[in-house]
DNA sequence: CCCATTCCTTGACGACGGTCAAGTTTTAAA
DNA sequence: TTTAAAACTTGACCGTCGTCAAGGAATGGG
């Protein structure tokens, strides 16, 4: 097993070794199923690396080489197109994990991770995942049914983009964000215009307006910017 | 290893036991790099099943629970909408395999599956896929990097939805067929406008519009319906 | 070969939503 | 707290593209 630093010191990012890094592992769909001495293992290869809000952790182009573990905070996973206009991936939490594609192939970036705020990330070198992935092949089953899931929902994602206009668009986004909260009927959105806009491929002024109009329609009511409740589910649909 | 014959005797369309089924495991990615040996013992497991023109695999709603392989043939995979939209997810040629939400949790298909010609598929079920992975967990490996793979197109197909208009969607499409098919510039679209139209989310008639649009700039030649003559790669970009 | 069906193209029209601009509110920094 | 910057909203305008409709081309079955 490797015991990489790379990525330390030629950063302006503070890093720290595995210290209260136990819970970051744990957290994980992917080892959280694993025995305390396996844990334990993994751990010993982390590395950890604190970000500030608005500094970015990787970005299109770069090498890709270690699966990212968000610990704390949150990051904005995004893409620039040729022309310019960004696509939001998704949005990562606690627990979440991002940089999958670089376990299996060699391969760089094709997108940006962004921290939203102070954020924790915990990091594991490819090599070393790939010596586990050989100890243990269990954790290769966990690996396949997460990646199955984010397939399936990407392909959903898609579809949405692809059969539905942006006004069902948000409303599915919003309907999505109440079922997931499960807080009763009020949502609380969890990003900027902007953001919202990147993430369904519209633009802010395209999302005031239609959340406006949903009002109007009497389907939601406006709390405050980010605070919507839910009054007519169905009428979303 | 079980032996299940399930999914033969009670459908209309005609199966066959493992015969010559031998090439359509060995053309899979996923197993092509196994040993004589281990590749025989999949092989035994496998159902066979052919489709006629038209003939729906799987629908929406199903249980899902085995792995398709196209052995010989054609298969349109595609969605559909709430307002009953269709979308192509995509379009699997010989050595291309689908099902594989299935493998690694209960699930319903939530797509559809339609030979476009006569198809011959290789059925395995996931328990018997799942005896081989942990029998012979490189399989896993192999499979890791399909999914990666699958999951990096399908976001670089989800951010061109979010972020390029129909023109550019479809300019995009036909310079990338042109590059994988490597053939000088001359492009043969592999489906009708309609499921064109299904895959690139726009209908047939922008299609035809835009095609003509491009024509009339100069990049491109329509030599007839499904022939065209890339003329100028970057004017398309 | 003929006919029916499906596919493709083109036109007219209008809705959806993107862009630009201006004004307001919120946020965060000094 | 004051001030600058960023975020949000609303209006006006217009380009893109979806819809409906009609005519022509291609396809396949009898």
């Amino acid at each position: 097993m490797r015991h990489s630093d790379s990525g330390c010191s030629a950063h302006h990012h503070s890093c720290a070794a595995a210290g209260s890094v136990q819970a970051c592992v744990s957290i994980v769909p992917i080892f959280n199923h694993l025995e305390p001495v396996q844990l334990e293992q993994i751990m010993e290869t982390v590395q950890s690396a604190t970000y500030k809000k608005g500094e970015t952790i990787y970005r299109a182009g770069e090498k890709s080489d270690s699966l990212y573990i968000v610990h704390k905070g949150s990051v904005k996973i995004y893409r620039l197109s040729a022309s310019g206009k960004e696509h939001m991936v998704s949005l990562l939490h606690p627990g979440d994990f991002t940089g999958e594609y670089a376990l299996f192939s060699e391969s760089i970036h094709e997108s940006y991770g962004e921290a939203l705020e102070e954020t924790q990330m915990c990091i594991i070198q490819r090599d070393d995942i790939h010596a586990f992935l050989e100890k243990y092949p269990a954790i290769s089953l966990k690996i396949l049914q997460e990646f199955s899931q984010k397939l399936e929902r990407s392909e959903k994602q898609t579809a949405y983009f692809a059969t539905e206009k942006v006004e069902t668009r948000i409303a599915l986004y919003l309907v999505e964000l109440a079922d997931k909260l499960s807080s009763g009927k009020t949502v609380v959105l969890p990003m900027s215009r902007k953001d919202l806009a990147a993430y369904l491929g519209t633009t802010p002024e395209t999302i005031s307006r239609k959340i406006a109009d949903l009002e109007a329609q009497g389907l939601l009511k406006q709390l405050s910017k980010k605070k919507l409740e839910i009054l007519d589910v169905d009428g979303l649909l």
